[in-house]
DNA sequence: TTGTATGCGTTATCAG
DNA sequence: CTGATAACGCATACAA
């Protein structure tokens, strides 16, 4: 079933069929006949075929560092939704958190497969700058301000600071602070950095040996919880930069007998989906990834329709889980 | 850049360019000129125009019901590293959990957008089977046995049988089921079969009152076991169909004072990325989540390369995960 | 081995 | 408003 076929069928040149499918810049009674004839055979204009003409495939490439994460399978469900919703669709790049990978689907997608790329990335290197650059399409980051395209991010400083404000609150000084290595802007220098300036703010000086560092996962929270116990001056609060890291802090302090809070206060940041049900409920910031995914596809389709709208940044803000461990 | 631009700078004719490019049935110092020419422009061919004419697109479609779970978005992960092995790309496909949007996907895919659809589905019903005998790609189904399609899926009846087993054991009696509907039949009816067939092939009686049947979230292992709970005569084990609902279910007998595994025992099935560190740790049943996605995706692969290939169920193992909670 | 010619299924142009 | 006709960029049958 071709355009040509329906034509025929229908009695009417090939164009008018195309018009009567998009511009819709033909006779009533032509009208007719053709919507007749489409009807009668289900025909269905081949994809492929438009493309290779208009160039557009609506189609937006999507790449992530790692799909079995909480945080990152929330963000990508809302692009998901706000996709589907214009009626684009999602290619996924999954990276397997090499970078090298990200590099390479950067590149696949230069050749404008897709119409434009969410790009999910921990850390932007002068080789994604350049990469970036040399692309005909348009990408937008989600997770991660970046100055040179348009981003949407949370407001890491600002959780970090108000989650910190909220330990000082509770009463503790002695706070200490699991987090993850610098390479990450968001997490590892941004909630970091205002943890440490509400210390200031607050007149706390900020303990160096309470400072831990490791990887996104739950053992970096279980070993280092474990080493802040085995100090002689032990903190009584840990702030963990991440839900994650934080059951698995939480998780040590149970073997270990330490109570929380009432010993050690322990608290996150994103609100993961299973954190409500740990012992204790934690006290976490919500982040609204999802949110932020769909807001991140309404930015590339923007960029889409139209390439020149300006380059923009956009802070979603938190909201504070008080819950009991903290 | 496109073929003929080579093929002038090359002083070839545009056929031998390709020919450089696929088959490789050209003389060397031709050869030499073309690759020259490539290197010097950095030409890559339009992956659109290849399409149009090869009528494959090395893309595999991967409808799922949601996204953010724990159990899926290990098997897409599955999915996306082998496909980023064959060099296929992954069309994501969520359907939010309606079956509208599946088929909807189905029949999108059907225009032959996709070499191949690899389907997470919860149900199949007959429209479905209608939708997919009228494609002309290949689908299989992962999660779920299907009769007409190629299929991986777990061991349910006998992971539920061997974790009943287990619970006996301990030296159990009195156990409850906390289930999902029965249109999921996988977990719905084969879980609950093989609860059922272990508890009579030990002479214990399957006490109806103690079948609870819910969603597929932490709230109906939540609700159902504070039911269970108010309950004069009490189960001394809960067996919960899911990770997720045996989380709500431990949660609530957390709150409730209960002690778990002495007052009451738990356990779950899936092994989600969480749930050791639930207090206590959660006794549960590992799945092969990604194993199962890389199959499906070696499966589809085969199919899409093969067309022929006969119809297979692949039966994936589990291993019961001993923790604490029981 | 090589090049020419043709077709894949649309959409855009342009003269009627 | 309408219908030829020319691209879009590539791959292949076929003739050379």
């Amino acid at each position: 079933m071709t355009i040509s076929d329906i034509a025929k069928m229908a009695g009417v040149s090939p164009a008018a069929v195309s018009r009567y499918l998009n511009d819709g810049y033909v006779s009533e009674e032509k009208r007719e006949k053709i919507k007749e004839a489409i009807e009668k055979t289900g025909y269905v204009p081949s994809r492929q075929a438009q493309i290779l003409r208009t160039k557009r495939t609506k189609i937006v490439g999507v790449i992530i560092p790692k799909i079995d994460s909480d945080s990152i399978s929330r963000v990508v469900a809302g692009i998901s939704e706000q996709l589907l919703e214009e009626d684009y669709q999602l290619l996924l790049a999954n990276t397997e958190n090499d970078i090298k990978n990200e590099i390479k689907y950067l590149k696949t997608f230069k050749q404008s497969f897709v119409d434009g790329v969410i790009l999910i990335a921990t850390a932007i290197t002068d080789e994604h700058r350049k990469v970036i650059k040399s692309l005909k399409i348009p990408v937008v980051a989600v997770g991660q301000k970046v100055d040179f395209i348009s981003s949407i991010y949370h407001d890491d400083y600002g959780a970090a600071y108000a989650m910190t404000a909220k330990i000082i609150e509770k009463g503790h000084k002695n706070i200490a602070f699991i987090g993850v290595p610098d390479w990450d802007a968001a997490v590892g220098v941004d909630r970091l950095r205002g943890f440490k300036d509400c210390l200031a703010d607050n007149k706390l000086k900020f303990n160096s040996d309470w400072l831990k560092i490791g990887m996104f996962d739950m053992d970096n929270g279980y070993e280092n919880a474990k080493k802040l116990m085995k100090m002689k001056k032990k903190p009584d609060a840990i702030f963990c930069a991440t839900d994650t890291i934080a059951m698995g802090a939480i998780h040590c302090l149970n073997e270990l007998k330490v109570k929380v809070p009432k010993d050690v206060a322990v608290c996150g940041i994103g609100n993961g989906k299973t954190v409500r049900v740990m012992e204790p409920p934690l006290t976490t910031a919500d982040y609204y990834y999802r949110e932020s995914g769909k807001e991140g596809a309404r930015m590339i389709l923007e960029k889409i329709e139209n390439p020149k709208s300006p380059v923009m940044a956009t802070m979603l803000g938190f909201e504070i889980i008080e819950r009991e461990s903290l």
